[in-house]
DNA sequence: AATGAATGAGACTTCATTCAT
DNA sequence: CATGAATGAAGTCTCATTCAT
């Protein structure tokens, strides 16, 4: 009795995947509005209806893309082994570690960027607050980790994580916008290269003592 | 003969201004696709023909709209007396000016940044090229700016100067997105004030003799 | 043999009746229309596949509902002693046992005034000729009554029996409409009272010598 | 200048009053669900989009068509002669002068009738309400008649006017519903004659004095 | 040049019904 | 016999665009 209910239940699962990646597909290529369901159910093939049993409407499957591409993200840092940076030279390690996890996010993945970076915000008011509170996590993510090399001593005491930690993330986005121009790997690398460079200089203590 | 034309044909200007603007505010607030040309013609008074006598259609009005965006914010740089820093110094000083120039202009109009970095690209794969070109144009003006410091010899010799301008102006770009959450003015200048510090400390040339 | 078969059938006459039910609130409540199949499986607490089951559709199950309600208005008249008033007296006393009679069958269930009156000719062209065809019958029972008034000689001799049989229904449909909008008892009290008053006058013989 | 405008404002009303009436007869006669706006519009002769200029929604437009039919009711009404009856063998003639005027509307539309007693009150609760209104707007026209009667005399003093009032309307309701059966003129005939004959009979003053 | 009524394609959504499990 | 996922026809409504006045 378990066997078959779990089987159609698997098998709901799977069409609720199928249509949400769709929905994702398309959102990120051809935009929000661009999009109708019937092309999403056309690349999924079911029946306009059948999007109907999964989701409430059309913003409904956008919110839950989201909810989705935002888990993914998080799983991906969170897959990181969380050690805590004793050092610069640990810092920078653990930075390139990081930054080379979410190029490979967003390389498997250039719609996400797409969708986060330019369809999502444009949708409604609704949107363009999740998409700024989106950054504002960001924000919050990053400040910790520039607070923990600040009280490690490797981070200038003056720092004002906060404000820092908002430039430094503009210049992450600024490498993902970057990556849908369909740049060179070398340029892309030159330019996180040159990003970390600019985050370890400009951010390191004056005591030299501390960053090997 | 040239007279009556030229009123009329000033008339005709005017108007078209008008419509050009009223589509800049619905735009920039409710979103291209949220904006009907309703909106637009009832925002400015003249019926659903009058706008199809200035503009071939709805997305024709948009090009336009961007146009006339990236002119004034191009204008404004223009205006800048265009000294050329010779010391990090004057690099400081220059790029204060530059940061309250383009602060002011953004501050007068929230909309611009709305339209630029949230709403223009997700109209269609047209729209979105023409704001990544408009980041590509950003990043080739910052450069020559970089440039300069490089060969004036208050930059490192050895920087990236494409990457780094697409790392300042990233950091830019994020400060612009911060002023539309609405924070505080202290708030503001505290970021930007970190930004400028970040590119000092990170471009400057190790040589402390250029640095005052 | 004839046992577990008779449990099943039993059980499936239950299910039958509680979709019957069910089909009938939501009909009188919502409207045909405004209900679906969903909204009645669901109050059941079965599957939609199993209405089908039951009922060959939407249109099907509300022929039952009202082939149901006729027949509990039927039977409930039914049950009514079926004693033939001999004077007007008689009448007057019977009258009131059916006024009362009917007031209960229809207190306890306004939505069956509600389906009747003012749901079910909407439908569709058939069941419009149902509910005027239901409104035949009732003249036609009518029409017996006042016929046997009128042969026991304490009504008017020279009465259109089928004409003021349906004039009496339409103040008793008069007195039900009226309850949908929920007067005080006392209200409805005097309405039907009158009605009452309204039909012994009217159709009375002359001859005062049988009416007590 | 007011030529050409007054002309398109004619053009538009009278569009306007081709969709109106459209709609009127779809509604009377498939009901209100059975139509769509294309069964509407195609009868007129216009586009789909034509009817959203005229009218908000499908529901918008029933509000407009039962406004419509109310009015004209009304109007028929008011425009017979007001005199105010002074005995009984006035209120008689011009009993029969209404009842012949509201024939004639009728009779002119069955549509009428149908719309208002059959269709209306299952379309949503609103419209069951605005019916219901519009039986208690009937009662106290009705009343405010009998009201006069009773103090002119020739109505019995005792007479709870509401409940009358509603009693007789519930017999024109039945007479009118009866015309939906397509019966003969002259069983027609015979049953407005009889409930005239109950009206006299049942609500004159037992004083014969004042009858003639 | 200005008007605004008319157009009609196309979008989203609902829901009665079917059928494989 | 019960289930409920899948179906797809059909309906309402929007809106960019056209064109006669």
């Amino acid at each position: 009795m378990a066997q078959p209910l779990s089987r159609m239940e698997r098998r709901k699962q799977e069409t609720r995947r199928e249509i949400l990646d769709a929905a994702f597909d398309c959102f990120a290529e051809r935009g929000y509005h661009a999009t109708s369901i019937s092309h999403i159910v056309t690349k999924v093939g079911v029946a306009q209806g059948t999007f109907y049993q999964y989701f409430q409407s059309k913003r409904d499957i956008l919110d839950q893309v989201l909810d989705d591409l935002i888990a993914r993200l998080t799983d991906a840092l969170a897959a990181i082994p969380p050690q805590e940076p004793a050092s610069l030279g640990d810092y920078r390690r653990q930075a390139e570690r990081i930054t080379d996890t979410l190029t490979e996010v967003f390389t498997a993945d250039l719609r996400a960027i797409r969708l986060l970076l330019l369809q999502a915000a444009a949708v409604d008011e609704e949107m363009a607050r999740r998409v700024l509170s989106f950054h504002t996590l960001a924000t919050a993510l990053q400040a910790a980790y520039l607070q923990h090399g600040v009280d490690a001593g490797y981070f200038r005491p003056d720092l004002d994580v906060d404000s820092a930690a908002r430039a430094v993330n503009g210049m992450l986005f600024a490498a993902a916008t970057y990556r849908l121009t369909d740049p060179s790997p070398d340029d892309y690398d030159r330019l996180t290269a040159t990003i970390r460079e600019i985050v370890y200089r400009s951010l390191a203590a004056d005591n030299p003592a501390s960053t090997h």
